[in-house]
RNA sequence: GGAGAGUUGGCUGAGUGGUCGAAAGCGCCUCCCUGCUAAGGAGGUAACUGGGCAACUGGUUCGAGGGUUCGAAUCCCUCACUCUCCGCCA
């Protein structure tokens, strides 16, 4: 949520600076909105504090036996008038409020100008390319079945067996060891997060489509950002705290309503999959350095992996809503000869702050933190690259040095 | 699933119809004292929000939502959550 201050003062500038990320703000409605807002409010308020005072009368006179019909019936008439008020107010306030649960984040100013992915910048390439490899992880290995998944529960699931489930689970437990490192502290949180949280992180109320439903208020979540974050809903930090950075190894449900036809074969998208999360919980002077931290902190997983890959800045127009600034990574996937995303980094400036109200404490006053997340990285999608960069053609995969503590073994023999 | 207790400020916790946005303690801030530190003393310190250039001045909020009442943290109803005991269970 932007602060609804700024868009009282400024509304111009703010239609501006979302209308490059391709959203168009409704000014008029707003400022209709408010205004009616304000008059009612100063109404409600003016009748309340009458209530008040003649309510504290009606006492003195109950209480010095003197009599009260007069006054009641002045004070009734005047509830009469307050509670229908009130009533227009709260559809007001109401209508306002989901105005700006549903505007997107500010781009940042450094944020690359625009309109679609076709813009984005690539920053970043590191590797080489020297996987010459047509075939696809499902063509490498049978270890890998989407068919059975689809008997235990549909399209878009899959079953690992063996090797490849091992060689997911070192991954995980690297990338945890190594987040561990850097300094984050790991969790293990719940997988279902209720409509408060979602809400919280930018999920709710405009992209429930994209959730797993559980029931009326639980979710399956799409990504350890939103329990992750939650841990600080509703609490004040102490300042001296920032940054906290915390991780989480955990599933990740989405629906993929609407990416029917894309990404059908195999592990790139799917209902289900592992990822590690990075998030920060920053003070709003250096969000943007911890950004960079955090960015430096997925690619080393990469680097480690010895997977070439690129960073992409993300332009305005391609922005996630509830992102001001983001770098993509994406890693070579051989089969399909291009750059695919393995994790994404943002900074949500005080969007998610506001919304799930986390702040910090100084002498000056209270102020919303900034939040910043990225994957690192993605685990399915890591391990089909790792595959498909490391399969020699014919009978084994290379398994990256940093993994064989965990591996347990340098190659993985296939049939 | 059964029975009971609870949810109050940054934290702990008192408060059963008006004098309560709320005692006390902790924490924090300012000052005093002290060679330094510790201890001690004085004062200050909830959040959100409206109006106003400002000084300032209103309103809301005691888990959420309804109700009773001139007036609700306090009484009634519904819901959510937490804890304890019993049952069941990985």
């Amino acid at each position: 949520m932007i602060d609804i201050k700024k868009l009282r003062d400024n509304p111009e500038l703010v239609k501006q600076a979302l209308r490059k990320r391709g959203y168009d703000l409704d000014v008029s409605l707003f400022s209709r909105l408010d205004g009616s807002r304000k008059s009612l409010q100063v109404d409600v308020e003016n009748l309340q504090a009458e209530r008040k005072k003649l309510s504290a009368e009606f006492g003195k006179l109950k209480s010095s036996g003197d009599p009260t019909d007069e006054l009641k019936k002045i004070i009734n008439s005047k509830n009469d008038k307050l509670s229908s008020k009130e009533d227009e107010l709260q559809i007001i306030i109401s209508q306002i409020d989901s105005f700006m649960l549903d505007m997107p984040n500010i781009p940042d100013d450094s944020s690359p100008e625009g309109s679609d992915e076709s813009e984005n910048v690539v920053i970043k390439k590191y590797g080489k390319i020297i996987s010459t490899n047509k075939l696809d992880h499902l063509e490498i290995t049978a270890d890998i079945d989407t068919d059975l998944a689809s008997k235990l529960a549909g399209s878009r699931f899959s079953v690992l067996k063996g090797d490849i489930a091992k060689l997911q689970r070192s991954l995980i437990s690297f990338m945890l060891d190594n987040a561990i490192k850097n300094g984050y502290e790991e969790y293990y949180v719940p997988f279902m997060a209720n409509t408060d949280s979602l809400i919280g992180t930018g999920q709710l109320p405009k992209f429930e489509q994209d959730l797993f439903k559980a029931n009326e208020n639980l979710y399956l979540i799409p990504t350890a950002e939103v329990p992750l974050t939650n841990l600080f809903r509703d609490e004040f930090l102490n300042e001296d705290d920032l940054p906290i950075k915390v991780t989480s190894h955990t599933p990740c449900f989405r629906s993929e309503a609407g990416s029917y036809g894309k990404d059908t074969k195999g592990l790139i998208r799917q209902h289900q999959f592992e990822k590690i999360e990075l998030v920060q919980i920053t003070h709003p002077d250096n969000s943007m350095t911890c950004l960079n931290e955090l960015l430096s902190n997925a690619c080393q997983i990469l680097d480690a992996l010895k997977l070439p890959y690129q960073v992409i800045e993300l332009c305005k127009g391609d922005l996630g809503f509830s992102s001001a600034k983001t770098f993509d990574i994406e890693v070579w996937m051989p089969s399909q000869n291009k750059y695919r995303e393995i994790s994404s980094c943002s900074n949500f400036t005080d969007f998610q702050a506001r919304r799930a109200n986390i702040k910090f404490k100084n002498k000056d006053g209270n102020y919303y933190v900034h939040t910043i997340n990225g994957s690192g990285l993605a685990a399915g999608r890591c391990l089909i690259a790792l595959l498909e960069n490391n399969y020699n053609g014919s009978d084994s995969i290379k398994v990256p040095s940093c993994l064989i503590q965990y591996f347990g073994s340098d190659t993985i023999k296939i049939n």
